[in-house]
DNA sequence: GACCAGGCACATC
DNA sequence: GATGTGCATGGT
């Protein structure tokens, strides 16, 4: 590999933090609800997922007990802006029932389990992927795991500090082994590379003007 | 009307 | 292990 990765990694943050100044994330004003986001935006977009947060908070359903006792089509129906709603509101309700199972429903005590552990468990509830799963860990129990997205692969992919190929946990991989093990900085980062990617990096390239542009090798 | 958006599970080869 | 498909709304 390049010897210089960790170098590069650490040019594109400061860029990108020098450009766009801190990104304050996760939208959310408690743990629960950045669970509940992170399911929602699953291949959607976050305008879309707003207002069905918005949807259940109006109803005065934003909170596992009304999440736990709300039929699941009628959950479907206030999230239904953000797509695929019935699949959605049936992962919420495994989110939800995990929580009640597992933890009495005290995201508190997530905090206390290992973090392999608590990784390997959310990967276990249906619907929930390595994305949400990283999402959920980072942003709502803040403890440092760097989630990769779409985004990310096709950042680190057109800067050319990845193979095209490179899986979740690869990608994941190079962040952990080259940028600091630090909450602040991994949650800064990826908010970052979201930013960067929903301004300058569509799929079809689309580079004028790009922060990192003297780093990108494809345009 | 096509393309895109802060994925994941499941079937099939 | 890689590849294809269903799930669905709303903005550009």
């Amino acid at each position: 590999m390049r010897s210089s990765l960790k170098r590069d990694l650490r040019k594109v943050y400061d860029l990108l933090l020098n450009a766009f100044g801190p990104q304050n994330w996760w939208p959310a004003e408690d743990p629960f609800e950045v669970m509940v986001g992170a399911i929602l935006t699953q291949n959607t977009n976050w305008g879309n997922v707003e207002k069905a947060i918005s949807n259940l908070r109006d109803h005065g359903s934003l909170d596992q007990a009304s999440v736990s006792s709300m039929t699941e089509s009628k959950l479907a129906s206030l999230i239904r802006p953000s797509g695929y709603y019935n699949l959605k509101a049936r992962r919420l309700k495994g989110l939800v029932g995990f929580l009640t199972t597992e933890y009495s429903g005290e995201i508190s005590c997530l905090k206390e389990v290992p973090l392999e552990d608590i990784r390997r468990q959310l990967l276990s509830i249906k619907g929930i992927g390595p994305e949400t799963a990283d999402s959920i860990i980072l942003y709502a129990l803040e403890r440092p795991v760097f989630v990769v997205d779409s985004y990310t692969k096709r950042i680190i992919s057109r800067l050319r500090l990845a193979e095209k190929n490179m899986g979740y946990d690869g990608l994941q991989r190079i962040f952990h082994e080259n940028i600091p093990e630090d909450t602040g900085i991994y949650n800064e980062y990826h908010a970052l590379l979201v930013r960067l990617g929903k301004e300058y990096c569509r799929p079809r390239p689309l580079c004028g003007g790009c922060p990192v542009h003297e780093l990108c090798g494809s345009a």
